[in-house]
Formats: C-alpha cells, sequence, structure tokens
DNA sequence: CCCCTATGATTTACGACGCG
DNA sequence: ACGCGTCGTAAATCATAGGG
C-alpha cells in the first residue's frame, strides 16, 4: 500500500512549467530585491496569487532561484539586466 | 543592521545572501530499503522515542541524529501535504 | 527519435528559535 | 541548561519538459 502510495506520490514531480507571464512576474520580484531575495510569506501569497500558482510553488522558485543564481551569476548576468533596467522604466513613473 | 550592503550592483549582491554553511555534511540519498524503513516506523508512529530511535538508527545503520531529523522533516512533509492537498483525493 | 539543458519538486541537514 | 519540537532554508538530487 505504502509503495502503491509512494508511486503515486512521486507522479506529483509530473510538472508543467509556468506560464510566461508568472514568470515575468516572478523574476521581476527577484531581480528588484537582489540584495535580499527573501519574500515574507504575504508577499509569497501576493505572488501567488499574481502567479496563479500555489505559495510552496512560489517558495520553490525562490529556493531554486537564489541557489542557481548564486551557482552562475554570470550565466544570469543577461537576464539580471533586463529586470533591472524594465524595473528602472517602471520606477521612472 | 545593514551596514555595509554592496551596490545593487549585478557582479555582487549574492555575496549578501545566506551564511555559507561551512561545516555542514554533504547531503546522502538514503537507500530505498532505509526509506522504506523509516516510512513503515512513520506510518508506527510519528514521534520516536528514545529508545525506539536507538533501535531504528541501529538496524538502518544511521545516526541517531539522522533518524530524528528525517522524522522532523517527514512530519514537515505531512503537515505540507494535509494543507495544499487537503480539500484532494488523498 | 535522441541528446541535453532548463526547470519545478523533493530530499537531507542545519540554524534559529520555542517550549517544558 | 538540555533536548526535542517547528519553520524556513541551502544544497544536492530527482524526474520530466522542451528544444535542437
Amino acid at each position: 500500500v505504502m509503495i502503491l502510495r509512494s508511486r503515486f506520490l512521486d507522479a506529483r514531480r509530473k510538472r508543467r512549467n509556468f506560464s510566461k507571464q508568472a514568470t515575468e512576474i516572478l523574476n521581476e520580484y527577484f531581480y528588484s530585491h537582489l540584495s535580499n531575495p527573501y519574500p515574507s510569506e504575504e508577499a509569497k501569497e501576493e505572488l501567488a496569487k499574481k502567479c496563479s500558482i500555489t505559495v510552496s510553488q512560489v517558495s520553490n522558485w525562490f529556493g531554486n532561484k537564489r541557489i542557481r543564481y548564486k551557482k552562475n551569476i554570470g550565466k544570469f548576468q543577461e537576464e539580471a539586466n533586463l529586470y533591472a533596467a524594465k524595473t528602472a522604466v517602471t520606477a521612472a513613473h | 543592521k545593514e551596514e555595509k550592503q554592496q551596490q545593487l550592483d549585478p557582479n555582487n549582491p549574492a555575496a549578501n545572501w545566506i551564511h555559507a554553511r561551512s561545516t555542514r555534511k554533504k547531503r546522502c540519498p538514503y537507500t530505498k530499503y532505509q526509506t522504506l524503513e523509516l516510512e513503515k516506523e512513520f506510518l508506527f508512529n510519528m514521534y520516536l522515542t528514545r529508545d525506539r530511535r536507538y533501535e531504528v538508527a541501529r538496524i538502518l545503520n544511521l545516526t541517531e541524529r539522522q533518524v530524528k531529523i528525517w522524522f522532523q522533516n517527514r512530519r514537515m512533509k505531512m503537515k505540507k501535504m494535509n494543507k495544499e492537498k487537503g480539500s484532494k483525493g488523498d
């Protein structure tokens, strides 16, 4: 029983990538809080709502993003500049 | 608390984040057998007595600390599953 | 198809903090 | 103090999605 249950739960890894827009929202938050990319519980809830995903998925996304960013900042440089520019434009008005 | 925060210079903002856990043990995935036995024990009861922890650790060749932490993580996993999937078929 | 990398989720291991 | 509890996370790993 446990084995069957485990297999079933393992099937949860059947995933879909997040929508382009959701990723956009998450990245905007990440790069506009680069000095401290740790959203509060409330911020996570808001992001989850905006992205139509769960709070856990938001946590997973930030956990993965922080590690992967740290592991290879160079690889994300272009992306970082892109969102930094986007944020600057938004802040400009 | 924000003493010398590097500028948001994309070249080193990461320097600010979490403590580089230097002395931590590398994560070592448990075998199918170990996991299965731990799950069976968890099914029997979610909290270990000290004696039970000692026995489980001995039988599975894990440290008592590893067994203790495995149960802590397992309880967190259960809580998460109950919360987010409670409204679905379980 | 077959690789190969990107990506979301899960698994170990702690630090921080709480409680009895 | 001690010792084990939860919570949030790092880091490694897993399993698949997706693109050549």
